[in-house]
DNA sequence: AGCACGCCGACT
DNA sequence: GTCGGCGTGCTC
C-alpha cells in the first residue's frame, strides 16, 4: 500500500505529493487525512496523507516508509482535503499551508534539534560529558554557548555525536486519573463475599462501591470524603472491583455561568427573512443571503432561529464573528440559547483550549461553533448553515499565507453541503451589496429596530470652525457640553478615537523633525506608561530624546492625539469623570478586555475611551452619548476603500448609543464634515452612500467593477526593490491582455519596514482567464530565482487594503 | 526550507 | 597541505 503525502516543508520544489510505503501494521489505519511522520531527505518531518493507492512510479529502492502514524483517527476529512486543493489554487499558496490552516495549531508539528551521543560518554571531550549523564539524546539548545558549540562541531566530525531533528507533538490531551467502580453489581457482591473478614476496610469500601456501580471518582475525593485510602484503592484495583482510568479533560474556556434564554417574538421583517432562509434549508439548496439590517434590527435573533432550524434538521451550524474575544456578549447569547452545544474559537483562548474546542466539534459533541475567522474550518461533517456576522469586516481576510477570505470559504462549504450562507451586516461590503443587487446573493432587509427605540440623533461638528472661534481644545463645545450633561445625569459615554495613522509622535518645534524608527519609514509612537518611543511596525523602542537629533534644540515634545493624551485631557476638563481606557496597552493581558468591559457595564466608570476595538458589540443600556474624536483620520488613508471603511466605522460606533430605553446621541468631530462618507453616515441610511461610492468606484475602475490584485516587492536595497517591482509590471503586462490596468510600481504607503524597502504594483482587471496561470508563473520565477537574491514578494488577490 | 556535497582562497 | 566559505541540487 502506497500513501501520497504532502510534507510539512513550505518550498516550491516540494509542493507536491510524495509517495511512501505504508507499513503492514498501519494499513488498516492509514486513510486520506491521516497525520504521519515521514523520513524526508535527512530528517523526519510531519506530513498529511492525501490519498492512498497501490501503484507508484517511484523505484522501490528509493521509496521510504511512513515512520509513525500520529493519530488513530484522520485529522482531516475528505472535504478538507478537497477544500485545501481549492484554496491552494485560489490563493496561490503551498498546499501544506492550506492544509495546516484547517487545523488547530496544536496539531501542527514543532521541531527540535537534539544531540545524540554515539559512543561511550567517557570517550567524549570533558566539556560535553556533563550533558549526557542521564540520557544519550539531549536538546541542542543546551550547547548554544560559544565554547561548547566548537567542541560539539569537532565531536560531530569525529562521529562521536550526531545532530538529529525530531518532530515534537504538541497536541496534549489533558487528562485526569479517576477511580472507576466495576459496572457489574453481582461481581461486586461476589468479591465482597469472597473477601476475608479481616479485610475490614476493603469490605466497607466494596459495600460503598455497590451503591456506586460503574461510577467514576477522583482518588482524592475517595480518600478524603469516603475514607477509602490510597492503599485500599490499590487493593480494590487488584481485586478487580475498580480500575484507574485516564479521563479526558476539556479545559473550560468559559468563565461565566450560562443563563438560558428563549426565542424572542420576531418582527414581520425578521420572520420574512427567516422563512426565506429556512425554505432553502428545507430544499437543501445552497444560497448566499445578504442580511442587511440596521443596528438593533435583530439580526442575531434571525441567526439564532435559523441555527435552531439547522439543529432540528440534525445538522450543524458555523457562526463567524469578527473577533469574539472582543464581543463576549455575542458568545453569551449563543451559549444562552444552545448551552453546551456551543463551541467557541477565538484568539483569546490558549492553544490547548482551542484544541479542546476543536475536538468537541470533531467528535460531534457540539453542534454549533461561534468563532473568529479560522472557525470557518470547523471539523463538522454535516453542516446545515454558515453565518458571517458583520460580513464587511476585514478581519475575515487572512493577512498572511494562505490569504483566504472566510466569506469565500463559507460559500464553498455552502456549496459542498448544499446549504445556505448568511452574510449579515448593517453596512455591507460594497462588493457584497453589489452582488445582492445583481441577484447573485439573495437580499434580505431589516429596516426597523426590533424594540421600538428611536435611532440616535447624530450631529457632525466642524472642527475648523471650532478652531476659528478660538477653541483649541480637542473637545468641541458641543461634545464638552454633552459630556458634562451625561456626567450630571449619571449616564455613560463612549469616546472613540480612530487612531490609525494619527498617534502621538515626537516633534521638534524648531526644525519640524519627527522622530522616526531607524528600521521603518514611520514615526515612532510615544508611550507614556513606559516613557519610551515605540515603533508599531517592528516593535523597536527608544528613549524619548531630550534634544532634537537634527538641530539639538530642546524644544522637542510629543504631539498628536493618542488615547493616553485624551485620557489626561479628560481628567483636566472633567476632574470628576471616571475613565476606562481601552487600547493595545491596557488590553494586552489575557482577559483584560472582558474585565474592562464588565467594569464599564457595572457602572464603575462614566467614560469608556478607546480605539477600533470598542466599536463592536458594546451593548450597555446607560450609554447615551457616543463621541467620535476625529472622524477623518481613516478617510485620508491612501486606500480606495478609505471612504467605505470610514462610513462603516462611524455607523458602527454610532450604533453603540441609545440601544435601550434612553435616547442616544452621537457627536462626530471632523475637519472635513462635507465629505460624503461623513455626511451620509449622519443620515444613517446605507443606500445613498452605496450609490455615491459606487459611482466613484466606477469612475476609477475599482472593485466591485474591477477585481484587483496587489503585488508587493521588498528588498534591503531601494534600487533592487524598485527594479524587481518593475520586472513584475513588465511580466504581467506581457502575459495578460491589454484590458488590464497595472498601477505602479509605486513605493508602498509605508515605504520601509524593518529595513526593507517596499514597492507595489496593483493590477486591475475584469475578465482575465489567464490570470491565475500567469500569477502562478510569476510566483515560480520568484521562488526559483528572485528569492535567492533577497527579494520578498507577496501576491494578494482581492486585498482588503492597499 | 534544510541539509549535504563539492569546489576554490587563507591559515597551521 | 587543511579548514571552511557558500553555490548547487535533492528530498518519495
Amino acid at each position: 500500500m502506497i500513501a501520497q503525502v504532502i510534507v510539512d516543508v513550505a518550498a516550491y520544489p516540494v509542493d507536491r505529493p510524495f509517495d511512501y510505503e505504508v507499513p503492514k501494521q498501519m494499513e488498516s489505519l492509514i486513510e486520506p487525512g491521516s497525520r504521519v511522520k515521514v523520513p524526508f531527505g535527512h530528517r523526519d518531518v510531519l506530513g498529511f496523507v492525501i490519498s492512498v493507492t497501490e501503484e507508484t512510479e517511484i523505484a522501490s529502492n528509493k521509496m521510504k516508509s511512513i515512520s509513525t502514524l500520529l493519530d488513530l483517527e484522520p485529522v482531516l476529512t475528505e472535504e478538507m482535503l478537497e477544500m485545501a486543493k481549492w484554496m491552494t489554487k485560489q490563493t496561490l499558496c503551498y498546499e501544506i499551508d492550506a492544509l495546516q490552516a484547517m487545523l488547530p495549531s496544536a496539531l501542527r508539528a514543532k521541531y527540535e534539534k537534539q544531540v545524540e551521543c554515539l559512543v561511550e560518554v567517557s570517550m567524549l571531550p570533558p566539556s560535553l560529558q556533563a550533558h549526557f549523564t542521564k540520557k544519550m539524546r539531549v536538546p541542542y539548545k543546551l550547547f548554544e554557548t560559544e565554547a561548547l558549540l566548537l567542541e560539539l562541531k569537532k565531536a560531530v566530525k569525529s562521529k562521536q555525536v550526531q545532530i538529529v531533528t525530531v518532530v515534537k507533538q504538541q497536541g496534549r490531551i489533558k487528562s485526569i486519573r479517576k477511580f472507576e467502580v466495576h459496572a457489574d453489581l453481582t461481581f461486586l457482591q461476589q468479591k465482597h463475599e469472597e473477601l476475608s473478614n479481616r479485610a475490614r476496610k476493603q469490605k466497607q469500601a466494596i459495600e460503598w462501591c455497590m451503591e456506586h456501580v460503574g461510577e467514576r471518582f477522583l482518588p482524592q475525593y475517595l480518600a478524603d470524603e469516603i475514607f477509602i485510602s490510597a492503599s485500599v484503592q490499590k487493593a480494590l484495583v487488584e481485586l478487580g472491583v475498580g480500575k484507574f482510568v485516564e479521563e479526558e479533560l476539556y479545559r473550560d474556556p468559559f468563565t461565566q455561568e450560562i443563563t438560558p434564554s428563549y426565542a424572542l417574538q420576531l418582527t414581520d421583517e425578521q420572520q420574512v427573512a427567516l422563512d426565506a432562509i429556512t425554505e432553502k434549508m428545507n430544499e437543501q439548496q445552497p444560497e448566499t443571503f445578504l442580511l442587511h439590517g440596521i443596528t438593533g434590527s435583530g439580526k442575531t435573533e434571525v441567526y439564532l432561529r435559523a441555527i435552531q432550524h439547522a439543529l432540528d434538521q440534525g445538522k450543524e451550524a458555523v457562526v463567524l464573528v469578527p473577533e469574539i474575544s472582543l464581543t463576549p456578549m455575542m458568545t453569551e447569547r449563543f451559549r444562552a440559547r444552545f448551552g453546551e452545544l456551543v463551541a467557541v474559537m477565538h484568539s483569546g483562548l490558549s492553544q490547548g483550549e482551542k484544541y479542546d474546542e476543536w475536538r468537541k466539534m470533531q467528535r460531534g459533541e457540539v453542534k454549533v461553533v461561534v468563532g473568529a475567522r479560522s472557525a470557518i474550518f470547523a471539523p463538522f461533517t454535516n453542516i446545515g448553515l454558515l453565518i458571517l456576522d458583520e460580513e464587511h469586516e476585514t478581519t475575515y481576510k487572512q493577512e498572511d499565507t494562505p490569504r483566504y477570505h472566510a466569506r469565500d470559504v463559507a460559500i464553498w462549504r455552502g456549496m459542498h453541503y448544499q446549504c445556505p450562507v448568511i452574510l449579515g451586516s448593517a453596512t455591507p461590503a460594497l462588493e457584497s451589496f453589489a452582488r445582492a443587487q445583481k441577484g447573485v446573493y439573495h437580499l434580505l432587509t431589516l429596516k426597523q429596530r426590533a424594540k421600538t427605540q428611536a435611532l440616535p440623533t447624530v450631529q457632525v461638528v466642524d472642527m475648523r470652525e471650532e478652531l476659528h472661534t478660538g477653541n483649541r481644545s480637542m473637545f468641541s463645545r458641543a461634545l464638552a457640553d454633552a459630556i458634562r450633561e451625561r456626567l450630571e445625569k449619571k449616564e455613560q459615554i463612549v469616546l472613540f478615537l480612530n487612531r490609525r495613522g494619527f498617534s502621538s509622535f515626537v516633534l521638534c518645534r524648531d526644525c519640524g523633525t519627527v522622530v522616526q524608527c531607524d528600521n521603518c519609514d514611520i514615526s515612532m509612537t510615544y508611550h507614556r506608561s513606559s516613557e519610551k518611543l515605540k515603533c508599531h511596525y517592528c516593535g523597536d523602542e527608544k528613549p524619548v530624546p531630550t534634544e532634537c537629533p537634527e538641530c539639538q534644540s530642546e524644544h522637542i515634545r510629543f504631539f498628536g492625539t493618542g488615547t493616553q493624551k485624551i485620557e489626561s485631557e479628560i481628567y483636566k476638563v472633567f476632574p470628576e469623570a471616571r475613565v476606562i481606557r481601552m487600547d493595545v496597552d491596557t488590553t494586552r493581558q489575557k482577559g483584560a478586555h472582558e474585565r474592562l468591559l464588565n467594569d464599564f457595564g457595572e457602572g464603575k466608570a462614566d467614560i469608556l475611551l478607546g480605539t477600533q476595538m470598542i466599536a463592536k458589540g458594546l451593548d450597555f443600556p446607560r450609554i447615551t452619548l457616543v463621541g467620535v474624536m476625529s472622524a477623518d483620520t481613516s478617510l485620508r488613508l491612501p486606500d480606495f476603500r478609505a471612504a467605505e471603511k470610514t462610513y462603516q466605522l462611524l455607523t458602527q460606533v454610532s450604533g453603540r448609543a441609545g440601544r435601550h430605553e434612553l435616547q442616544g446621541e452621537v457627536i462626530i468631530q471632523s475637519y472635513e464634515p462635507e465629505h460624503y462618507a461623513i455626511e451620509l453616515a449622519k443620515e444613517q441610511i446605507f443606500e445613498p452612500f452605496y450609490e455615491q461610492e459606487m459611482r466613484i468606484r466606477h469612475r476609477f475602475s475599482y472593485p466591485p467593477y474591477y477585481y484587483v490584485v496587489l503585488i508587493q516587492v521588498s528588498h534591503e536595497d531601494v534600487m533592487l526593490a524598485a527594479e524587481y517591482a518593475s520586472l513584475v509590471h513588465e511580466y504581467i503586462g506581457q502575459h495578460l491582455s491589454n484590458q488590464v490596468q497595472i498601477i505602479g510600481p509605486t513605493a508602498a504607503s509605508i515605504s520601509r519596514i524593518q529595513n526593507r524597502y517596499r514597492y507595489q504594483c496593483l493590477i486591475k482587471y475584469k475578465r482575465e482567464p489567464q490570470l491565475h496561470d500567469v500569477l502562478k508563473q510569476l510566483i515560480k520565477i520568484y521562488r526559483t530565482d528572485w528569492m535567492k537574491k533577497g527579494v520578498l514578494m507577496t501576491v494578494d488577490l482581492d486585498p482588503t487594503s492597499i
